[in-house]
DNA sequence: CCGGTGACGCGCG
DNA sequence: GCGCGCGCCACCG
């Protein structure tokens, strides 16, 4: 696969928290590209599905991120309500709150 | 090469 | 706090 770094930035988010598009992207080494790591969780298979905790990656505003098929964004919330994540009214979670906060020391 | 297209982000008004 | 416009960047026809 193409984008191994991202899906490894992914894989440590930890259950109940979320990360930005922006912020894998930086962590991953590819700058202001955080649109790439939405094409690169786009292309998962279902298979990678199960490795990678791709649901975790919300937008800079703390929204599930609008897609082509809008049925993928409530499994998305559904996955994250059920592992703690709450959504407010207009939709969307706290990043004060479930925002992962790696650290860089640490990596994690 | 060129232009269109996103699971994006940020600065402005 | 919100929409809008524009910048970004890999992909694809």
């Amino acid at each position: 696969m193409k984008y191994t770094e991202v899906y490894a930035v992914v894989r440590r988010i930890p259950r109940g928290r979320v990360a930005t598009y922006g912020q894998v992207a930086d962590l991953a080494g590819l700058g202001r590209g955080a649109r790439q790591v939405g094409y690169a969780l786009a292309g998962l298979s279902e298979e990678q599905s199960e490795q990678v905790p791709w649901h975790r990656v919300l937008n800079a505003q703390g929204r599930v991120s609008p897609r082509a098929e809008p049925v993928t964004e409530d499994t998305q919330r559904g996955l994250l309500e059920s592992e703690g994540v709450q959504f407010d009214d207009a939709g969307r979670a706290s990043l004060e709150r479930f925002g992962w906060r790696p650290r860089a020391a640490r990596r994690q």
